[in-house]
DNA sequence: CCATGTAACACTCAAATGTATGCTATAGTC
DNA sequence: GACTATAGCATACATTTGAGTGTTACATGG
């Protein structure tokens, strides 16, 4: 019945379903109804259509949950990363089963699949900024170039290193002077993936006082 | 027709609809077949069936799109923090206006409007981990604990500093002994807002050879 | 007053999509 | 061989959900 303001109840049509784009839930038609509180379908359906044809939503036709952000929308592509409660021991995609949680990362043209995150135990990588407690987050990969920062798997244990090939041999170097590199034969170490970001939350903990 | 070897078909379907799920972009059951190549919709949805059975995934019933990943609910709340290019020299508001670009932020409780991050130049926190070009994701609020990393506006000029009251007045101490702190009356600091978060991106670059 | 544009409603239809029933084939076990 | 479990197929059915048609109301500008 009554009316809104002109284009307040758009604002908060995108606003709904941004938020649930963003969590991964793209909305119904009928949710976005029943969330703005309209009486009838096609009322959020054409507000839907409006946001497309402003170019602030896009639209799968016919499909279900069809809405999307469009590409120039920054965050568009939030993809969410695994965290990893241990560093697999063994194969990748089955500490994939039981994370801890997920972190959005920005996607930049890497695929959801490839990412996973680790917390960082031990203070091997200070030198390099990465303290303990961070977490790492890691595209996967099998190979890595001189000076990347790797997760990779010497025998039984994984650590987050800086990556060294020495001919035929690897040398996965802390940067921490107080720890030693380990070298080892190529066929001895496996990468898991490359640290592409490294966060740290301080949400409540801050610097102790000197 | 076919049969392949007992459970490998089933880890390929898990992996595809998680792949979708931490993408944003749910699938459907005929979805599922398509991708793993089955000639009846029954069969991907069996499949689908024994991975919910054996709490690897969670099913919406009837709904569109309606498996998800247990659990932890990802990306339970994203929220976009806008990244500010210079650092706001006058009204946050205003910068805010003209973002260089989001990033996606795990909601702590947090609202959206109350982000935003910052690119840190120069090294006066490299003590803390915070290294020149990383960014730093910022609560707005107007007042600090002690031993909070803020950013804060003394004069013209803004900063990340570790914040430490001193009676009427206040440090703002760089985590670097390189550099003097700024000590200052409480009236002549202006606290922007809380660092929550420290992230560095290091996509393509290494570390240096020593 | 009338034309125009937006907001909202009620109802209907059709496509997309989840769900169910029944059947075939291969492999392993007793 | 009989029994059981798993993998897969074909088809049908029901619900969810996107899309279409028509109507009412309230502003605002000419």
């Amino acid at each position: 019945m009554g009316r809104t303001p002109a284009g307040e109840t758009r604002e908060k049509v995108l606003v709904f379903v941004r938020d649930r784009l963003l969590s991964g839930q793209p909305p119904t038609v009928r949710e976005v109804q029943e969330a703005l509180g309209f009486r009838a379908v096609r009322t959020a359906r054409q507000h839907l259509e409006r946001l497309v044809e402003d170019g602030r939503l896009v639209a799968g036709r016919g499909r279900a949950r069809g809405y999307r952000l469009p590409g120039s929308v920054p965050g568009a592509r939030t993809v969410l990363a695994p965290v990893l409660g241990r560093v697999p021991a063994g194969a990748l995609d089955e500490a994939v089963e039981d994370p801890d949680g997920y972190l959005p990362v920005a996607a930049r043209g890497a695929a959801a699949g490839g990412l996973f995150a680790l917390r960082v135990r031990g203070e091997s990588m200070t030198g390099a900024g990465i303290l303990p407690g961070d977490l790492v987050i890691v595209r996967r990969q099998p190979t890595a170039a001189n000076g990347d920062v790797v997760v990779a798997r010497a025998g039984d244990e994984a650590t987050v290193k800086t990556f060294r090939p020495r001919g035929r041999q690897v040398e996965l170097r802390p940067e921490n002077p107080a720890f030693e590199p380990i070298v080892l034969d190529a066929g001895d170490v496996v990468i898991l993936g490359k640290v592409i970001e490294v966060r740290r939350i301080l949400d409540g903990r801050g610097v102790p006082d000197a």
